[in-house]
DNA sequence: TCCAAAGATGTAGTGACTACATGATTGGAA
DNA sequence: TTCCAATCATGTAGTCACTACATCTTTGGA
């Protein structure tokens, strides 16, 4: 089994993956999660419901299909070099995915991704996990590098809550059909945003 | 129906409400909160499945009996003089909390209450709402008595990442079976740490 | 060509939780 | 005191996510 080319049988899995996880996502985006069983997933994707829990352990992981951005933070520390201030590296970390989302006009998905999670517990509750997920990884990341655990793990959590705060605050700033104009806008106030925040957290742990 | 005097009826309810919750509790302490079904609390309770669920909307909830500890700090806000510094008020309010548990000898229950937390991840993300509810109702009472909301957001999620953090430090300074000289040394620690942490949260907010 | 592994499927079951109908108790009005 | 209506406890049936397991089908490779 090589780890290049992927003979039929792999391809085919991926392919009944990918199938379900599309369909999923349509079905969650158009009538919101809760309201969406894996039953009516597996028969829109016309494959067996134990298909899909092969597949994808939990229902959210049809939603949240391998994104893992949460582990972005740690690896931005590691690859950053040894003496770099590690909020520099985290908050251009953060400036870097934030330019990302507004350039490829990506937003609009976005803003209809979180739209979707808000309306459901469950998605909100595995948000959540993903965020703790990113403190301990983030925490991990700095200790490797400084031995003052404390001080790492106070990091990490006021970087996920800054994370949080600020992820609320495009939300609350972006307009639902925003012109080029009003994209710009917001754009330049959600930066504004990052860098009082992250000022603030350089401040503090100066 | 009056408010103070309780009628048979209304005794009677609450009567099988704590049968029920100190069963549960004791059960999920002995035996883990995954291991132990409804129905099983049911039958120890000696009441009917149906009976728990109308006295508890979710498993959970026979765990977190009614504890409400996650709107202490908006409370505290509340009640403190309008020109008081939000992360003394804050501080305060922690280190109260703090003491209380080191006092009454509720240490060691505290202990394994977050021990059983922490071997379920149902607990777990339920906790980590309460935790979202406490940023919620803090940011609240925050924006009564000062308007600039995204700095009140960053200090609700900044408290929330400090208690989270202190949480850890003391299970992880905190012995099994503490005598009293060990106690006393870890009180001490903890003090310390949150001083160390609070310190952080008002340079970076100052 | 054919076998063994891996994926897809089907069946049966568990556990949390809901809807709903019913039975039992009780507080209060007549 | 009697009796009705509200309220609480209960039982039944069902939904949904998820698991264990047996079976069937496909396919990569000997």
């Amino acid at each position: 089994m090589e780890a290049m080319e992927l003979g039929r049988r792999e391809r085919k899995k991926q392919q009944t993956r990918h199938a379900i996880s599309d369909v999923a996502t349509r079905l969650f985006l158009e009538r919101g999660f809760d309201a969406v069983t894996v039953a009516e997933v597996a028969r829109a994707a016309d494959v067996a419901v134990q298909t899909v829990f092969n597949h994808f352990p939990a229902k959210e992981d049809l939603f949240f299909d391998e994104s893992g951005w949460w582990l972005g933070p740690a690896q931005a520390i590691r690859e950053a070099p040894a003496d770099a201030d590690p909020i520099d590296v985290l908050e251009e970390h953060y400036l870097a995915g934030t330019r990302d989302r507004f350039e490829v006009g990506h937003l609009a998905t976005w803003k209809q991704f979180v739209r979707t999670i808000e309306n459901s517990p469950a998605l909100e509750a595995r948000r959540r996990l993903q965020a703790a997920e990113l403190e301990i990884t983030l925490t991990a990341a700095l200790d490797e590098r400084a031995p003052d655990h404390l001080r790492n793990r106070l990091i990490a959590a006021q970087y996920a809550a800054a994370q949080k705060v600020l992820e609320e605050q495009l939300m609350r700033v972006l307009p639902d059909h925003a012109s080029p104009q009003e994209l710009a806008a917001a754009q330049t106030e959600l930066e504004q945003a990052v860098t009082q925040v992250f000022a603030v957290l350089r401040r503090g742990l100066a």
